[in-house]
DNA sequence: CGATCCCGCCACATT
DNA sequence: AATGTGGCGGGATCG
């Protein structure tokens, strides 16, 4: 074998240790040739030829269609395959030049592969792999640096956990499944409720996530890393955000319905607050750390590269082909659960070793696994960061608070002066931007694209195929199925169809459920939860109880780990406490959303087509547009990248984009509309656009109670998360209106309402269309970072409270949430959706229509048509309160 | 030309 | 200060 074919050993470079320029010249074979040659050839080093030669032509093979899973076991086998090919290929010079270590030879994704041969997939529980990264690095002829990318990703899994300065540990798969699930119920925790209610798009997943994401993510990030890395939690800051995004890009997958996600999509709900920055390069450099993550990902068979197309065209995408939900938590583990099919191909070891892990462990809880899992790790490097925990965890309670807190305060502050300074317009329009900067901006998806968006939000499509899906994915958790079982079995469907007019999906989407979901029940604690349970139909209280409890647990587990910190975020969450306020407070967002596009779970239907991807797919894409395109109307025309930045930059064309972060408050301010208010984010992608009549003032409030459920419909539409986080104030006269607005219309709403009145208390309300809104961010005046928003369907009656109540201090939150159950369901009929619906969807549409909003408004039109459908419009409300 | 993403500078963290 | 980590984004490749 004494092929070394130069060129790949090359890139191997048994040589050594880092010490060899890996390849400062990949290109000039003859260098490369050389450096093989010399060295002498180890039993290691061939295997790493071997190994790295084949998983190129290996790659190309399966490239087709899978990605790989190739290696895992074999090493051996792979050698000589390798070798073979090799020698063939290699057999001429030119073939050298050919093979040169290109691109593709060096990828991540292929150095992982070979990463990934090197260590069992389910070693022994006994033994111990440590890591060397010196020495892998040397041994795949790379730099340290691309191991410390793969590491990390890892790491994130728990596949490996740092132990020491170069070393890592390594754990091999057993504890995936646990892991994945804990990610599972985190992302659902976070923003999942929401992305299981709202199946259609994942525009709602999108917002969720950008909301909550910051707090949630946070969180989530820190429960890991505590475990496992604690290093993380000592770290500071900026922590390692390739872990963090990758684990909050696996969430992304396991909480969608669809499993595939998009990188727009991704992207933006990666780009956590941010704020200033974010412009377009921003994204940009995200997407590229998407694509590491991704790269390793695909090579540890977990996800895959897919493309979505959408109207626009097609994007790319991921589709999760890893081990699927993990319905029901507790028992899967234990049996093998099958948690799923892992992956397509022979991984199926995997499950074995699962089982036995399981069994072995801390499977229990899923928290506790977390916590216990990494004991090394989490020793380690917990001692060093805890000390200052426990002033932290006061913190924490508020999570993030301070983050949090301040943020919210700055928006709050910002609002108000917008507020005030519209009040001189009068409209109000609340400045999304603040928020969205922090936060959510990542996501505001906005509507009004001229391209994209509307459409894509509206969803034409998705309606009938996501809502099954939904559903049937929905099932698999517990507390989706509670929820959504009990609920809104087939009405929301049927109904649906019904009213509208040609979509009859649309309707499902349209109306909304309550579901009590887990999120709920936090909110409302227990009082609330019972109210849930009635309203809601549930169909089995033991569901329901189960949400609760899920709900409640996730929290905790996530949290609890050992490490204080944990205790942060989580705390509130504990089940134990009473405290359901501060559950609420914290994970207000979370929770917030009560009301809920029905969707009919049961329906068979919806199942036969739950993963469609297409129809998922597609959604996403659209989602993605709308995010990449949020340039809407402004740029309409430019290019994308043009578009994007201009997103990012600038808000408003109109407006001038001040600076970064300001500038969203600056705009908020900008009194711009003389009758609507035209919000754009700033915040990174999400351009959100927002229509706000002026007309009415703030004082809109009024609206309230009475408006309340024809409001619902009517107002607003925000199609972002970002929205979410801004106030928004509605106007009354536009609710009233509810009335027609041409479905065409898109989603762009128009939203109005709310007099945030204030401001001072100010609460927010979301009001998306689709989507929507977890109003984290809402908390304008106050800020607390607890707030929640609510997400209250229907608004109506909700929004009015708050509003009109809405008194920050008071836990309002929690009389919202509830309220807002009721109010749908006060209906006997929760589901009926469909008398509200259609009314809604009129709403909807004309609102847009009347609003009539500038260029946005035309090119959503344009584009699409959001149908109105699409996406019920669900106006979250997110109360702010504060405090 | 857009999608990918390698490469390695350089800042920050840890030792 | 040295070394470990890893954010980040220019710019090369790929398709």
């Amino acid at each position: 074998m004494a092929p070394k074919s130069p060129i790949k050993n090359e890139p191997v470079d048994l040589s050594k240790q880092k010490g060899c320029t890996p390849e400062r010249n990949p290109i000039t074979p003859v260098k490369l040739i050389d450096r093989p040659q010399p060295d002498p050839w180890t039993p290691t080093a061939n295997l790493k030829m071997l190994v790295s030669a084949a998983s190129p032509d290996m790659r190309d093979r399966e490239k087709k269609k899978e990605l790989f899973r190739p290696i895992e076991n074999s090493e051996q086998s792979d050698t000589p395959d390798a070798l073979q090919y090799d020698m063939v290929d290699d057999s001429t010079v030119d073939e050298f030049e050919k093979q040169r270590p290109s691109r593709k030879q060096k990828s991540l994704g292929l150095l992982c592969q070979k990463f990934l041969a090197r260590y069992p997939s389910y070693p022994l529980s006994t033994e111990k792999t440590t890591i060397s990264l010196d020495e892998v690095a040397s041994i795949l002829g790379v730099e340290r640096r691309r191991i410390y990318d793969i590491v990390n990703v890892l790491e994130s899994l728990q596949l490996v956990s740092r132990v020491a300065k170069n070393q890592y540990c390594w754990h091999g798969r057993h504890n995936l499944g646990q892991t994945l699930k804990t990610l599972q119920e985190a992302g659902e925790l976070q923003y999942g409720e929401l992305m299981t209610f709202f199946q259609h798009k994942e525009q709602d997943l999108e917002y969720r996530f950008v909301e909550r994401k910051k707090d949630s993510q946070d969180r989530l990030l820190l429960d890991f890393s505590e475990p496992d890395c604690t290093s993380a939690s000592a770290n500071s800051r900026k922590d390692k955000s390739l872990r963090i995004m990758s684990q909050k890009f696996v969430m992304l997958f396991l909480v969608s319905k669809t499993k595939i996600v998009t990188l727009d999509v991704a992207a933006k709900i990666l780009i956590e607050e941010t704020q200033e920055t974010v412009d377009y390069s921003k994204f940009k450099t995200k997407v590229r750390r998407l694509y590491d993550i991704a790269n390793v990902l695909t090579s540890l068979g977990l996800i895959k590269k897919v493309h979505v197309t959408e109207e626009r065209g097609r994007k790319p995408a991921f589709k999760w082909i890893g081990p699927v939900e993990f319905p029901v938590k507790t028992d899967e583990p234990r049996g093998h659960s099958p948690i799923s099919d892992p992956l397509p191909g022979t991984q199926k070891g995997a499950c074995a070793p699962y089982q036995i892990y399981a069994t072995g462990k801390q499977r229990f809880t899923r928290h506790a696994s977390f916590s216990g899992a990494q004991p090394c790790e989490g020793a380690r490097r917990k001692v060093s960061s805890e000390p200052s925990s426990p002033h932290q965890e006061r913190q924490a309670c508020t999570v993030n608070s301070d983050d949090y807190c301040s943020k919210m305060i700055n928006l709050a502050a910002v609002c108000r002066q917008k507020i005030e300074e519209d009040s001189g317009n009068e409209a109000c329009a609340t400045k999304p931007t603040l928020n969205s900067i922090r936060n959510p901006s990542t996501t505001s998806p906005l509507p009004l694209h001229p391209v994209l968006g509307d459409s894509d939000f509206c969803v034409n499509p998705l309606p009938q195929a996501v809502f099954p899906v939904v559903q049937a994915d929905v099932p698999s958790l517990s507390l989706a199925d509670e929820v959504s079982g009990p609920q809104a079995p087939h009405p929301s469907t049927p109904a649906a169809s019904k009213t509208e007019n040609g979509k009859p999906t649309l309707l499902p989407n349209q109306s909304f459920l309550c579901f009590p979901s887990s999120s709920l029940f936090m909110l409302c604690g227990s009082l609330q939860e019972n109210n849930l349970c009635e309203t809601l139909p549930t169909p089995g209280d033991a569901g329901n109880r189960s949400g609760k409890a899920q709900a409640a647990v996730p929290p905790a587990a996530c949290q609890k780990r050992s490490s204080h910190k944990c205790a942060l975020s989580s705390a509130p969450v504990d089940d134990e406490e009473p405290a359901a306020k501060k559950q609420t407070m914290e994970q207000s967002d979370v929770p917030l959303a009560l009301v809920v596009p029905k969707k009919p779970f049961e329906s068979p239907v919806a199942e036969s087509t739950p993963r469609s991807g297409c129809t998922s797919a597609v959604h996403l894409g659209a989602f993605h547009l709308d995010f990449a395109s949020p340039v809407a109307p402004e740029a309409a025309d430019k290019e994308s990248t043009q578009e994007q930045e201009k997103w990012f930059q600038n808000k408003n064309p109109d407006e001038p984009s001040p600076g970064k972060e300001h500038i969203s408050q600056e705009n908020a301010h900008q009194p711009f509309l003389p009758q609507y208010l035209y919000v754009q984010p700033t915040a990174g992608l999400s351009s959100f656009n927002f229509l706000l009549p002026a007309n009415q003032a703030p004082g809109a409030v009024s609206l309230a109670a009475s408006q309340l459920p024809s409001l619902s419909v009517p107002c607003v539409m925000v199609p972002s998360a970002a929205l979410a986080s801004f106030p928004l104030v509605c106007s009354p006269t536009v609710t009233s209106p509810l009335s027609p607005v041409p479905d065409g219309s898109f989603s762009a709403a128009a939203s109005v309402n709310f007099s945030m009145s204030g401001l001072a208390s100010t609460t927010p309300l979301f009001i998306g269309t689709t989507a929507v809104v977890t109003p984290k961010v809402s908390p304008a005046s106050a800020v607390d970072p607890q707030q929640p928003a609510h997400p209250a369907l229907h608004l109506s009656p909700v929004l009015a409270r708050s509003c009109g109540a809405v008194k920050p201090d008071s836990p309002a939150c929690m009389g919202h949430p509830v309220t807002l159950l009721k109010l749908q369901q006060p209906s006997s009929a929760p589901l009926t959706p469909k008398s509200i619906r259609p009314a809604r969807h009129e709403a909807f549409f004309k609102t847009p229509g009347s609003l009539g909003n500038p260029v946005a408004w035309k090119k959503n039109e344009g584009s699409q048509t959001r149908n109105t459908s699409s996406v019920q419009r669900r106006l979250e409300i997110s109360s702010t309160s504060p405090d």
